[in-house]
DNA sequence: GTGAAAGCGCTAACAC
DNA sequence: GTGTTAGCGCTTTCAC
């Protein structure tokens, strides 16, 4: 447990100031250069690296982001996860991570916390609970004490901040006229996320999809619910009477539940039952037969929330407007869609 | 972007000194009743936080973890981080991510970078090229500064620290003779991890059982590679052959590789094959036929690890022994395997 | 070319 | 019961 190495040491060491060694050591033409080699060679010999809390506090600011990730187990928010720290570590940030497992209250008493001096700013997916009862505050009085927020995914019109999505309701669109194209007419939409912003835009698309297309909406072919055993049995239930021929999942529980379920029951896919999900790609071409989707490009959400909070964090002046980067979504047909 | 509260401006604003603020705070004796509610009160008011990177300074400790994962999109690893984050935060700890990907370059700059003042103590599992190039200086210097480290899942004897591991060993032993319970004789080894210690772990496992049964070593049987499509064929000539009964595979790929082509290839799971794998478990479920696994219990190795590092940070005497914490596996009997 | 001193926000030993 | 002061490690202005 030796002493870490610090300015006041080493100026003690080599009988000089310790200003002149923190001169030096940042290169500062005031200081000769003999004076320079030598301070330079004793401070790597002793491996000296400067305190980063002095120098935060020093300068008032941390060089750190705080992620406020809903669910890490979820890979979608993995991958962002993965976006955000590669380009924050590029441009010299670090990254605090917290998870909020989906709780206002956790969510709240998280960013409080870390909004004392250890982060910069904010990159978060808003938590379910804290979107179903639309308690926002949090975030704008946090905005108001001068730490900026960048929303990805799973936003509010509510709190006006930078934000970073996907065209949802497009997304959704492409993929029901998809399934409409290789010629589907019974199109069962699948969702435990309706309560989620994400999960409404993407019914707007299948509504919209549908109704282009002059097919009725038909209220049996739309299955909502919550990632248990009777939502299983809801799915189960809808396949047995035989009279869908396309699935369109918006999230990857629902995806993948529909498929395993589906198979179960002696459908072939994609003979008898086309499937497109909102999923991770990795996995969905590890089931058999892999599965169409929606990609989302996650890591580049992720990306480009890291670079919109740095960008604000290191503009000059303050108060640049607010923007909100949309991401195309790319249709990946695999095995679980006719080809056209 | 109003200024964060200080004790300073509370100070001045109530015309009391700094000291008697921070006493007041944290309720000291020394101040009246009366002064500390006026003082709270107004605390309150001007939503005064204390900052951290002060605090840090002065107590020389930040209270935040740092964790080194080989890569977050392995579900395993995400597994294991959201045990550490869960238990950090109970304990008052931060956690600052990093993601080594697999490289020891990257390991090193990242570690040293946060070895600043940055972080109390670190969280790691080896990134796959520190692993195999055997360069584990950085880890042991890093130990001398006075950073301690856990280590999990890969780990190494040459550094002496605390270590949560799985009995990777024992585990294969028991999926092997597993397997062999239910009929197998001709059981195929895949492994994409022959480069890292868990992976000659299993290896061995799988060994031992073979010997323990009298079923010599059939090195065709046994396929290593890594993730790509060499490695896909390789399987795929392996299976043609129809001499394979049974299929231990020590990592997801491989598991979710060999169960994919064998469908495709017409084999019917688990009459003609059994598969068991080394794989997460929610969408381990979500394959037809879901997969049967060794779980790891990555949350629990989380939890572990970050209770051995807290534990040490928090301990009154210096050097406490190194402990090595072993977690149990199991063995998850789903559909790709026969009952016995 | 080098050093002294102030200050970032906080705590705590020590005065008064 | 309240205030003064020093100090955590660093940078930076100003003096010499």
């Amino acid at each position: 447990m030796k002493a870490k190495a610090t300015l006041k040491q080493i100026a003690k060491e080599l009988g000089v100031s310790v200003s002149t060694v923190s001169k030096a050591l940042s290169d500062s033409q005031e200081i000769s250069q003999a004076t320079k080699d030598k301070i330079k060679e004793f401070a790597a010999l002793k491996n000296y690296k400067p305190n980063l809390m002095a120098k935060n506090l020093k300068y008032q600011k941390t060089n750190t982001i705080g992620v406020i990730i809903p669910n890490i187990l979820n890979s979608f928010f993995a991958k962002v996860f993965s976006g955000i720290e590669e380009t924050a570590r590029k441009r010299g940030y670090n990254i605090v991570t917290a998870i909020s497992n989906e709780s206002l209250e956790r969510e709240k008493q998280l960013m409080e916390m870390l909004n004392n001096g250890a982060v910069d700013g904010f990159i978060l997916s808003i938590a379910e609970e804290t979107q179903m009862t639309k308690n926002f505050q949090h975030y704008n009085s946090i905005i108001k004490s001068g730490t900026p927020i960048v929303m990805f995914d799973r936003i509010t019109d509510l709190v006006k901040s930078d934000k970073v999505i996907v065209d949802d309701l497009d997304s959704a669109f492409d993929a029901t006229q998809h399934l409409i194209n290789i010629g589907c007419k019974k199109i069962a939409l699948l969702s435990t996320i309706d309560n989620l912003s994400v999960g409404k835009l993407r019914f707007e698309g299948y509504k919209k999809a549908l109704e282009l297309n002059k097919i009725d909406l038909d209220i049996n072919l739309i299955l909502m619910g919550d990632e248990d055993e009777i939502y299983d049995q809801k799915i189960e239930v809808l396949l047995a009477t035989k009279k869908v021929d396309g699935v369109f999942a918006v999230d990857e529980h629902s995806a993948t539940r529909a498929m395993k379920l589906a198979l179960q029951n002696g459908y072939d896919i994609p003979k008898d039952l086309n499937v497109i999900g909102f999923a991770d790609g990795a996995w969905s071409r590890r089931l058999t037969p892999s599965l169409s989707t929606v990609s989302q490009h996650a890591p580049e959400i992720g990306e480009k929330s890291a670079n919109l909070l740095i960008d604000r964090l290191t503009a000059k002046e303050e108060a640049i407007e607010y923007k909100t980067i949309v991401i195309k979504t790319e249709l990946r047909q695999r095995d679980s869609t006719r080809k056209l």
